[in-house]
DNA sequence: CCCAATATCCAACGTCCGTTGGATATTGCG
DNA sequence: CGCAATATCCAACGGACGTTGGATATTGGG
């Protein structure tokens, strides 16, 4: 039970002096595993390769392979939604100032958002496998994802109240822009794609912005 | 070496008569397998229970569980893409018939994708499964998935050099509606969205497509 | 300085999986 | 009808995997 806290102050410690072992890097590496190849392909010893440690040393750390899995999903997911949370405030804040400064926050969300996709491709890794499982997704859709979305699409509501924009189905248009940034993403993590087409793929981004929400004629 | 061809007309048949296993009913409970819960998670026994024979039936059938998953993308995306590819050249044939014809022609492209999807949901699956496979998708991309977009980019260019409608990255455009398209089926997939939300997200992408490419002034 | 606490590793257990060899029943052909 | 071919199943093998018990080295507190 007390697994997956910070190594004890208390006595106690590795046979190595200059390797310590945190849980915070155990699930760091098993992140970036689990995101590019997936629950299955992933096996413990290979988590415990990637730190250098023993099989037994993560399971310590970390207990089951299931919870590890639950731990690399909370922890990444905790820091996008804090991440974007404060993002679409900052995008809320500037947003009955008209039109055109309306526009520019909603920019600057979506660069928020482009940003720390690219700066984490796991991220979309994480989040493309859960929605492929069913079953196993519905809570922490429930934790993260939605409360982000449904708080975006509020804004693109008080955008549309503000008569600064018109956007009739803002759920379907918040998870399409998603999506199309999460394929980006996708070609981050294969290697296919590089800095020219993150240039290319943040003017499309803001393209798509200016043609789905024109200024109000 | 005999393996994956039609059962052969020649001598030697089941124990039982009423059940003719052939490599078709095989792959086509494989693919819907593989796409809703991936490679790893499916057990060749699993496959063989779905088709409600032995796991040795299965293997002297398809041979190895490698290739019984490439044959399972082979036929899913062959399918796609003939029908796809028919449904690229008619919108290419209703192009120069001026800015109307050509937008009514691009949704009912969409149209066709979109029903294409909503009819077989395992595509999605097979297709996000593969993108998030870096390593393994070249092939399946160039062979299926690359031509398809090729030839669309090329529809669109086209309306671009006739003047119907404006796209300066074909390239994006198209994978972004795709993309949107899959995280539509994605919900089917895992049975959060029903008739009602085929409805709305229909409308999205025609809207999508309405406000990308508005009428040149 | 000693002791309790613990992080680490080694070895092993039980299970599941992909795969195969061989036996058997069924079929088409001459 | 007899024979060759083969589709099917049963049983098993080897390996990989998740997990654990126990031994050992290392540490902080008294």
């Amino acid at each position: 039970m007390e697994r997956m806290t910070t190594p004890r102050r208390g006595p106690g410690r590795p046979r190595r002096a200059d390797q310590r072992t945190t849980p915070e890097v155990i699930v760091e590496a098993a992140a970036g595993l689990f995101a590019r190849r997936g629950f299955d392909a992933v096996g413990m010893r290979e988590v415990a390769a990637a730190c250098g440690v023993d099989v037994a040393t993560v399971h310590h750390h970390v207990g089951t392979k299931a919870a590890l899995y639950e731990c690399c999903f909370a922890r990444v997911f905790a820091a996008e939604s804090e991440a974007l949370t404060r993002a679409v405030a900052t995008a809320r804040a500037g947003l009955a100032d008209g039109p055109g400064p309306a526009m520019a926050a909603l920019h600057e969300l979506v660069d928020v958002f482009i940003d720390f996709l690219e700066d984490r491709p796991e991220v979309t890794g994480l989040w493309l496998r859960r929605w492929l499982e069913p079953d196993r997704h519905a809570e922490l859709d429930a934790r993260y994802s939605e409360p982000l979305y449904h708080a975006v699409e509020q804004v693109l509501a008080e955008a549309d109240a503000a008569g600064v924009l018109s956007e009739p189905q803002p759920h379907l248009a918040v998870r399409s822009l998603v999506w199309s940034v999460h394929a980006h993403v996708v070609g981050l993590l294969s290697g296919a794609n590089g800095a020219r087409q993150r240039r290319e793929f943040r003017t499309f981004a803001h393209r798509w912005l200016d043609r789905m929400y024109p200024p109000p004629a």
